[in-house]
DNA sequence: CGTTCGTTTGACAGCGCTGTCAGATCGATG
DNA sequence: CATCGATCTGACAGCGCTGTCAAACGAACG
């Protein structure tokens, strides 16, 4: 059976190769009668459409292509934050039929604009998912819009103009967190800043300082460390924040290694969780689950993200429409064993 | 800059493009010369074939598909199985300037063999990488092979024929482990057998009555349990093993989950891990490490063995070889805290 | 210098589909 | 019954490349 092709079909249905291109488009203005005749055709050969063709006259693919840092040592460590992005655009995909190609990059390698626009010119995808920490760099994203191709940014965490991107409510659920610590009957929160380079961790301070204020309570710099996302910023910090001379009783980190280092150190001292302190952070890696006491921490709703952001160029595709601005997927906060009442 | 396309270059570099064509693809019988010329000139213009009327024109895309079960839920408790074969395709691919296509699918579906084999017609793939369990359905490699794509069965553990397969060396390495459960003095190994469907599990089987027979020791039905690789069947044997007037002071268990039952039923028994029993699982999952006491187990070199299925399949297209038979990647054994001496 | 054979190059016909546009068909309407 | 607009269908020209095959070239040889 040498595969069957839109002409046999054609043939066989006694139509045009066009009428059945309509067919399997789905394109309207097709008498109902043809239209059944030309899938029984279609049945009857088992006939599939050549995707290379399809593309070589579309111009376009039914490809979304999911760019990504490459994790290779640090993925294991993170609770699957690109199996989660990668779940969460399969699931677009195979609802409409897509096939989803994945491309880990190195974020630092010299040639990476080229090597993404090389892979976007050669493959002409439907559409480019890029996810975070990519998605923060402005060379990439130019490189991208160069090329044309459609693309959503996932947690660029601002607003620009002509794109569409995918955030979370950063701020809302930082601030709901500051507020669920002070409803513990918190009143002095530390905040552990991260690396400033990443746009969504600059709202979580923002969401840590509305939290504040909604609960009446008054910023403090003392308060206030700044890391850079790693557990060793994460101990530095807490040591300094547990020799105050009135140390804080809660400690939210704006990301889990952060916190996870607050922890250790709180271990070290023999400072109890969450008995003398409370501990959240941020992420929901891996590790926020497996240390103890288990991390309260903010969960990053990722495979949604992704699956918003897939299905949307999918539907631009489909649509010949345009998405823009941008979408929020909510956040959501995961109350586990690291923070309790504030001690009397 | 409305993309260039090979005409362009031709004419920038005054040659006909079938001769730009030979140059792209680095065919043979083409003058120092006039390549250099050509390679100019594709430099200057920045050209970039266009995949899609290669795929067309050449009847096959630079693409390799991975298929495997969609783990949705376990795979967060599996150690990253898809994560590192996906890094191991991916070293493959990247190398040789290919793509990878993800495709996870559900291996109770009834219309999966028709989703198989509209992917692989539509897409037409340079090869297929087909993991475990997937690869171990009758069903799922005749649809494919119908097919006609290349592709590559990954831990078949058999020898079939035409194909090429990668497998690891499951049973000598699980002769090694009970001889290495030897060494620490055991003389009663017990052994819990896996889901017989699965026929690395059996292979298992078969290396450990040969590590038995290597270290001198007799074979004994008692000591020897069917589980169906759940953690519940690892419960359900350690208490028969431990039950026993004259008990194993070591149990190797055909995968990790069944080990992990071993230790939870110990853990209520008071029985001492390793003091005095020891406990060896196989694969490796995250579970693995994440219990007290850590499993001593087998690694599976998941992600070497991806490696070497892509590597295989594209130099199979690119050299118009065929590789078959099956190649072996050797599995490796990590000694943790379960196992230790046998108590005297 | 003419032959011969291997090397290098080019002309051209598709690959299987979609987009464009013109033509056919049909029901409704005057 | 003629007319018109809306609906449906088909002819045909590519999309950008590769495969085939023939032609041009060039070195080696007698």
């Amino acid at each position: 059976m040498g595969k069957a092709t839109i002409d046999d079909v054609a043939k066989l249905a006694g139509v045009s190769i066009k009428t059945v291109s309509r067919v399997v488009n789905r394109e309207p203005n097709v008498r109902d009668s043809t239209r059944e005749n030309v899938e029984h055709a279609i049945a009857e050969l088992n006939y599939r459409p050549n995707q290379s063709a399809r593309n070589l006259a579309s111009h376009r693919s039914r490809l979304i292509v999911l760019i990504y840092d490459d994790p290779s040592v640090y993925e294991i460590a993170s609770s699957g934050y690109v199996t989660r992005l990668q779940h969460g655009a399969l699931r677009a995909c195979h609802a409409a039929n897509y096939e989803l190609l994945i491309h880990p990059c190195q974020i630092r390698s010299r040639s990476l604009v080229d090597e993404l626009q090389g892979l976007i010119e050669q493959i002409r995808p439907a559409g480019i998912v890029l996810a975070a920490p990519l998605s923060n760099i402005n060379r990439i994203i130019k490189a991208i819009e160069t090329t044309g191709a459609p693309f959503v940014q996932l947690s660029p965490g601002k607003e620009n103009g002509e794109h569409y991107s995918v955030a979370t409510n950063d701020r809302e659920v930082s601030a709901e967190m500051t507020r669920y610590l002070a409803s513990l009957g918190h009143r002095r929160i530390a905040f552990i800043k991260g690396n400033p380079r990443h746009k969504a961790v600059g709202n979580r301070f923002l969401g840590y300082k509305d939290g504040l204020r909604a609960a009446g309570l008054e910023f403090s710099d003392e308060l206030v460390c700044a890391g850079d996302n790693s557990i060793g910023a994460g101990e530095e910090s807490a040591e300094r924040f547990l020799s105050l001379s009135k140390p804080p009783t809660a400690i939210f980190a704006a990301n889990d290694d952060m916190a996870v280092g607050v922890v250790r150190v709180a271990a070290r001292r023999g400072v109890d969780i969450p008995g003398q302190l409370s501990v959240a952070g941020c992420d929901d890696n891996s590790l926020a689950q497996q240390i103890y006491p288990a991390l309260t921490t903010i969960r990053q709703p990722l495979a949604a993200m992704a699956e918003a952001a897939a299905a949307s160029l999918i539907e631009d595709v489909q649509q010949a429409s345009h998405h823009s601005g941008m979408d929020i997927v909510e956040a959501s906060i995961r109350v586990r064993e690291s923070t309790g009442p504030a001690p009397s």
